[in-house]
DNA sequence: GCGTACGCTAGTGTCGACACTGTCAAGACG
DNA sequence: CGTCTTGACAGTGTCGACACTAGCGTACGC
């Protein structure tokens, strides 16, 4: 049940418009919101002659598309093998956890420094309307919800390298987004998190909205870690390991 | 002059290798050294029917490695347009230094935490022979020296996402290092930087190392902006102007 | 029965051709 | 004399074809 405003979204992050014409926008969009909504499943093959004949296209387009993916950390490309969906190890995730969790700190930090009254109270509005969404339990238009204030708060503080970093860094942990957000109460409490902030941002209290932002980051990975623990607990009795020696 | 490592340096930075066929990598590196020695100038047009007699291939590996670049900031590319050399703003610049600072000092901080006893002294000595070169006023030498020394630190701190951002980010700023480095005394300032970070990796001490990190940065970044605007008070009054109204 | 060598096939990387579009200069028009 | 239109050309995006290779099943040797 993917949110409507996906496909939107996704052209901003990967920053399609203008940038690429239309039909690899296209295929870019379909892939990669199809890895984000679980449509594709971490480490299946990307056939670019299936590709092409989905799209009815020569498979030009769709290497571009792919290597657009692959920049973004959600296609593992390896010369004159099959690209694949991305499957990040348990130690990827962390990584990408830790250093988001920085750069968040410092979105945060220059966030008090620059950002209006005006821009302070549009984002407060943004997290109550988050509130209501995560009342509704409406996971999908939560998590893009959340996406777009990250795009907002980047677009504030007007450092265009770390907006592009983040958003790189945001599409990373969107594909992982089925592993945190979907666990029960995880909505409450990160729409508390988010309110805690913007408190902080009003306050014009950088150190505390570091420290806010650190703490949500590392809860955030946690879920997913739990998340991945209950996984693979369920899927390796059976005995369908993905890939490595069974023994 | 370019120093005889640029290649080699320069493939592990994009990783080329068995990420891309060798005809690729091959024109990604000539091209990208190209930007970065100054061979090729900010705002360039690089022509890809050009490329391809020149390497004597077809305009799609052209193509492809002219997109990998894109990637690392060092190629601006609109679609339906000829791809550029690309050519940061000031604010740019400024935004790449940022962001580059705080990783920068996230690297140094887990440094301390993570690296033996070993490892530091073989970082330490890196500095000693880069000391050599800063003495013997080598500049290019110096420099692809300062890029294998933090390539070694980010290996060292095993975080593979920062280690790829940092990668990207000293691309971008690789290519401003004649604007930097080549002002005379800065090679001696920054290897007394270095050293300094060293003795603090030394002691273990991650708040000094930081903050001189930090320091560092910030002067770097002074450094590029004085050039800058020496460049262009000299290119300027003649009237060639790149772009943007003279009002 | 197990491991290895071989051959087939699906899929990739590269190519040259073609249609379309941005770009620049010469001419038309005021 | 300056501005706008027009047209040619250069350069891009896409295509279908081809050579080559990785991956996989089969047959063979042991």
């Amino acid at each position: 049940m993917p949110h409507q405003d996906t496909p939107l979204v996704l052209e901003r992050l990967l920053r399609l418009r203008d940038r690429r014409e239309p039909l690899v926008a296209q295929i870019a969009e379909w892939v990669g919101s199809g890895i984000i909504e679980g449509r594709l499943q971490p480490g299946q093959d990307l056939n670019s002659v299936e590709l092409s004949n989905r799209f009815e296209t020569s498979r030009t387009p769709v290497r571009e598309a792919l290597m657009l993916l692959e920049q973004e950390g959600l296609v593992e490309m390896k010369a004159r093998r099959r690209p694949r969906v991305a499957s990040p190890s348990l130690q990827d995730i962390r990584d990408i956890y830790q250093v988001r969790r920085q750069l968040l700190a410092m979105l945060a930090g220059l966030l008090v420094e620059r950002a209006t009254e005006d821009e302070l109270t549009e984002l407060r509005g943004r997290v109550e309307s988050m509130r209501d969404l995560a009342d509704k339990e409406d996971v999908d238009a939560y998590f893009w919800s959340h996406v777009q204030l990250q795009e907002r708060m980047t677009e504030i503080v007007g450092n265009t390298t770390l907006k592009q970093i983040l958003d790189s860094l945001a599409l990373r942990t969107l594909m992982l987004r089925h592993l945190s957000l979907t666990r029960t109460g995880r909505l409450a409490y990160s729409v508390d998190d988010q309110e805690r902030l913007i408190q902080a941002y009003e306050e014009r209290d950088g150190e505390l909205a570091s420290a806010l932002i650190a703490g949500a980051t590392v809860r955030a990975l946690r879920a997913v870690e739990e998340q991945l623990e209950q996984d693979t607990a369920r899927t390796r009795p059976p005995g369908r390991a993905k890939r490595g020696r069974t023994s």
